[in-house]
Formats: C-alpha cells, structure tokens, sequence
DNA sequence: CGAAGATAATTGGTCGCCCAATCAAAAAAG
DNA sequence: CTTTTTTGATTGGGCGACCAATTATCTTCG
C-alpha cells in the first residue's frame, strides 16, 4: 500500500466497508481491529488515523447501513410513479426482500440493536431512522387518502403499524428461514396493510 | 458463601438470573464473567463449576429469558376467558407492556438478536419460542373464526402478522421513547389487529 | 527546473490491560 | 474420612490503543 495524497476519504469509506463485512461475517462480539485491518487490506496502525477508536468505527459503520437501507428503501417506492397502493406495496417487497437477499446489511443493522440499548448516540442515528422511514411511509398513506384509496386515518400511527409489522416479519423470517419464504410473506404482509387502510364499507 | 449439599440447581439459577441482570445493565458486549460473579456474590471459580463455559451461560440466559417471555404471554392470553377478541387483545397488550415497563427482559430479548446471527444454539431456542407463540396466537385466531367474530384466514400467517406488529412496534418503542406511549401503541395496534381479522362487510 | 524541506499517509511493533479458563487447595457437608 | 462445593490466584492469550519510524506526495524557493 502506497500512500497517494487526497484519498482519505476514500479510505474512511474502505474501513467502513470493511467494517460491515466483518460485522456480517463473525458478529458484533466477534469484531476486532485485527480483523478489520485485515479485511480492508491496510495496516492496524491506519485505523487509529482515520477514526479516534473502535467505537468511533462502529457508529461510522452504522450511520452508512442506516443511510444505505433509507436509500434502497425509498427508491423502491419512489420508482412506482404515484399510485399510493402499488408505491406502499414496493416499499413493503423492498423491505423483506432485504432482509432476505442482501443478508449482510440486515445482519449487521439487527446486531446494532442489541449495543443501541446501551449506547446513546447509536440509538439517536438509528431513531432518526425510523422517524425518517415513518414519515415517508406516512406521506404515502396521506396520499392515498387524500386520492381516495384508502381509509382516513391518523397517518404517523399508520406507519408505525406499517413498519412494524414489515420489520417484526423481517425478524421472523431471518430467524427462522423454513417458516416461511420471502414471496409468501411479501403477500400476507402486503394483504394485511392493504385490509388495514381499506376503506370502510358503510 | 458457605458450601451447602444438594443446592447445585439453586446456585445455576442465581448465576443464571445474575447473567439476565448484567446484561440488562452493561449489554452483551460487556459481558464478563468476573461482573456476573460479582453480580451473583460467588467467586469466579464456580461459575466454571456449573458451566462449561461462557457460552453455556448465554445459553441458559436465553432459554431463562425465552422461557420466561412465553409464560407473560401465555398467562395475559388465558386471563380472558373465552372471549377471542378479548384474549387478543390481552395478548397484544401484555408484549407492549413488557417491552416498557419490564424493561430488563426485552432488552436482553433483543441483545440476543444480535448473536442468534452467528450462533445456532442461540437461534433454535428463538426459533421454537417464535413458533410456540405463533401457534398460540393461531389457536386464539381460530377460535375467533370459529366463533365467527373473525374473518376465514390462514391462521399461521395471521399469527405471523399479528406477532410481527407487535415485536416491530416494541422495538419503535423501546429506540424512540418519545416517539409513541405504551397505551398509544396498545390502542393503535389493537386497532390494527382488529380491522385485520374483522369480517368482509358484504 | 530541481533540490530541499514540510506534510500527509502508512506501517508494524509494543504496551498495558483484561479476558476466559484452569487448578490446587481449602472448606463444608455427609 | 470421603465427597461435594467453593475459593482465589495463576496462566496464556488477545485486545485496543499508542507511537516512532518510514514512505510518498506536495510546496517552496534557489
């Protein structure tokens, strides 16, 4: 490794990288400097010039998972022009389908939860998050109420459900692949939602 | 701590609830055996006397925990009678409840999710509480579509939504305080449930 | 243009600490 | 006096952090 003026970074980006992939591989209890250094392909010595300590490592780890599934999640739905019902559909596919097919974000972002419960500033960067992810979630349901589509309803509240409901099937099927598949959880989530905001038949 | 015969299950329990305590208050992470000793006012000597290793600890901890979680759940359910929709609703209730106000278990609940990644053991024991609780959560459906105050559905799948609503809205409760109350959530959620399972109007 | 110094990037070794696990010996109970 | 239970010191290893030395790049000025 040569050291080239300007690429710093670039580098900061490559540790983190490195990071996740750790973390995906051998967990949060089993993350060492050593390990990430090595993964990254530089020195143990360049990870102290790059971050303060470990820790410093680990938020920069999350903050780039966080942004990642914010991305991948909203692009999803925004990809479906304005249907309301077809855009929350996406947005629901998107979510178990990462969970299912890009492990490794997924992964690490669960094994987050566990240290969050006891580290202030991770739990901040991933309420934010969820705040984020409810609103948009939130802006699609107002627009299917406002179109008519859907039932009036306390927009925020809705999201939650929403979120919740994708995120707690995530849980369900990472723990335990052979309860269901991906496709047959898309569906029964996606039913549910669409029972949830359906307007009343009065 | 004097040596006294025939209190080895009593004495694997202690170090058991002490490792529930340490984890709530330091996180998985944190974890030593020198804190759980220190936790259980036994020297560090015997907990390899009653365990194996660390990891056999864990594993105790989280069958504890799980075991634990089943029976809360369990026992708000059955208070209600006979009343589907009131059971449910208990149901639902309890785990937000706990998630709250019980605060030690569900964090070291969801420390667990972390390493359950990268650990079999770990994930079975989740594996067969999640399936348990779906089948309870089934039964209680059935009953209600039975009774006919529900709608006909494939009552694993509904199972599966209604245990997903719950976990993900207690995770959002227990990242972001302030993002919702405990009875809030209680309320929305319940209603979500129900709009779920309520009848086609036809 | 080109040497010389300043600066940025990188290395690998070292340090002290704390960990899980082990064990010989002691203490209590049968 | 044997067996079970408990102790606390020890051991070997791996950890995060630190740092002096090295290399490469940029800047300055003769």
């Amino acid at each position: 490794m040569s050291p080239k003026r300007g690429v710093a970074p670039l580098r900061r980006a490559e540790i983190v990288r490195a990071t996740i992939r750790c973390l995906a591989r051998d967990g949060y209890s089993g993350l060492t400097m050593k390990k990430v250094a090595r993964e990254a392909g530089v020195s143990q010595g360049i990870l102290h010039y790059y971050f303060a300590d470990k820790r410093a490592i680990l938020v920069a780890a999350l903050e780039t998972v966080t942004a990642d599934l914010d991305q991948r999640v909203a692009a999803a739905q925004s990809r479906e022009g304005r249907d309301p019902r077809a855009r929350l559909l996406a947005l629901i596919a998107a979510c178990l389908r990462l969970a299912v097919e890009e492990r490794a974000f997924w992964i690490v972002f669960v094994e987050f939860w566990g240290e969050m419960m006891h580290d202030r500033a991770l739990r901040e960067i991933n309420a934010a998050l969820y705040a984020r992810t409810r609103r948009l979630i939130g802006a699609v349901v107002a627009q299917g109420v406002r179109s008519g589509v859907f039932r009036r309803t306390d927009v925020l509240r809705a999201a939650a459900v929403i979120l919740g409901l994708v995120d707690g099937v995530s849980l369900q099927l990472t723990f335990d692949p052979t309860a269901f598949r991906v496709a047959e959880a898309t569906r029964f989530c996606s039913d549910a939602v669409m029972r949830y905001l359906a307007r009343e038949v009065s």
